[in-house]
DNA sequence: AGACCAGGTTTCCCCATGGATACCGAGGAC
DNA sequence: GTCCTCGGTATCCATGGGGAAACCTGGTCT
């Protein structure tokens, strides 16, 4: 973690963004921008998800201040994970990324049977 | 690869993102945001990154039709990756997540901070 | 007392990513 | 001929992320 020579984009953005944009967080996000949501709410909401990805999920956007994890002090203890004024901020950026994503699939979907026909051709006649 | 039931933000979107975003992709793509080059040349751009990887980003890069792979029948051949009109289009959106990193890092440094403090007095007087 | 739910933690295991290293064929440079 | 560069491919191995499943500590219900 020492911050020596760093080249353009350096690992530190790199590492942030591996937080923050990993497996299962954009799905939590989204989520928890709807609304607040309780750890098992947040299951069902996404099933495919294990706990233990949940938690370290959670984990990591609660450490990197995205996220708030909220023990409600009611009778049988519930916790509450809620999206924090941080975490609103990365809406918009994650937004246009989707939107990207949305907009060009079509071509990428074209650019990869080319790629893979090409791959292909030449693995035949090569 | 079956498209079975899909949630929000759909395995499509995550794994486009993973093959775009992945570990040495943008600083490929800022590289050759500004020039094409040849193989080497990235290799000495980037000099963490070994052989293997970043052949298979470009392949990566390639298949998703963001870089193209043009081979210059000079004397000796040479192998010339450029960026292409699609993989232009990623550049905002890069921007935009980049942007938002740099201007927030401060705020995410200070909120591990706090974290693994509170955590850190959690094991000792927990 | 037994069953059940919330909110996890822990253990085991698999497999994909990535680094390091070696090799390789073609084409100059000396 | 010998060495170097280019543009890779092939191989080995370590690390780690993620899934499955068991366990656990409350608290409620009945």
């Amino acid at each position: 973690m020492d911050t020596e020579d760093e080249f353009l984009i350096g690992p530190t953005h790199r590492e942030l963004l591996d937080q923050v944009l990993d497996k299962w967080s954009l799905s939590v996000l989204s989520e928890l921008c709807e609304r607040p949501c309780r750890f098992n709410e947040l299951r069902r909401a996404i099933p495919q998800v294990t706990q233990k990805s949940l938690t370290a999920t959670l984990r990591r956007l609660e450490r990197n201040g995205v996220v708030e994890r909220e023990v409600v002090s009611t009778r049988p203890v519930a916790i509450r994970y809620r999206i924090t004024p941080l975490g609103k901020t990365l809406r918009p950026p994650i937004d246009v990324l989707l939107a990207w994503a949305s907009a060009n699939m079509p071509a990428i979907t074209r650019a990869r049977d080319a790629f893979d026909l090409r791959e292909e051709e030449s693995r035949m006649g090569g």
